[in-house]
DNA sequence: GCGACAG
DNA sequence: ATCTTGTCGC
């Protein structure tokens, strides 16, 4: 059974794009990059998504615990509440983290790694989805994004678990993943308290058969779910 | 100035 | 993200 609990507005939220990008610009600076992170196979494994109904308001995040080793479902959370920014690329995070903290503080488990639709580190001041999402919970996160956003990248070798670096300029800030042979890679970022080579390992930890990480997939299917009985 | 741009 | 049927393939 799943509880869907209302999404309390964070103090201080920023209303426009100019404090939002100050509080990005102040926040990265508590991002943790010198932790390996945990190990894959281990303990849980969170998926975070959200979905919305910009007609009628509405925002719904879903959390989807799953045990590290069996990917096996252990517990799942979902929160509903009023957007709270627009959609402005590089200020992703103020539009879906409310709803997702709510979700998460809604879990009777503790989240262990939680995986991110979006990016983390990889970001236009390196500050993205996974990496606020870190500091605001001091929870080891990682970015799983299905686009290249504005990097660039060689295309990786076609066997699954081949990479290549993303790029920002000569920076690199990620890495293009493939977890399904010949099928288009995802890119991988670090969020918080973990190292790029654990975001991946855990990233093909999570792909046995598809391309998007099992905790995606089910956080995506939870929250489009509850998006459609809260509309009903 | 113009275009591109995680979800 | 979201709007949306059928269809090709394992």
């Amino acid at each position: 059974m799943t509880m869907t609990t209302t999404v309390p507005l964070p103090a201080g939220w920023p209303t426009t794009e100019e404090r939002a990008r100050a509080v990005q610009d102040e926040l990265r600076l508590r991002v943790v990059l010198d932790e390996p992170g945990p190990p894959p196979g281990t303990g849980h494994v969170t998926g975070v998504d959200v979905a919305y109904d910009d007609e009628r308001d509405l925002v719904v995040a879903a959390a989807v615990v799953l045990d590290a080793a069996s990917l096996h479902v252990v517990a799942e959370a979902t929160a509903a509440g009023r957007v709270p920014f627009p959609y402005v690329p590089g200020l992703l995070a103020f539009r879906e983290i409310p709803a997702v903290l709510a979700a998460l503080d809604a879990l009777p488990v503790p989240p262990g790694l939680v995986v991110c639709d979006g990016y983390g580190v990889a970001h236009p001041r390196r500050f993205g989805l996974a990496s606020h999402l870190g500091v605001l919970t001091g929870l080891p996160t990682i970015g799983v994004a299905k686009n290249p956003f504005t990097f660039t990248y060689e295309e990786p070798g076609t066997r699954r678990g081949a990479a290549s670096p993303l790029l920002a300029g000569v920076e690199e800030v990620g890495r293009a993943l493939r977890t399904r042979d010949a099928v288009k890679p995802v890119f991988v970022s670090v969020g918080h308290r973990t190292s790029l080579d654990t975001a991946c390992a855990h990233t093909l930890a999570l792909t046995p058969e598809y391309r998007l990480p099992e905790t995606t997939r089910r956080a995506d299917a939870l929250c489009r779910r509850a998006l459609k009985e809260a509309t009903a």
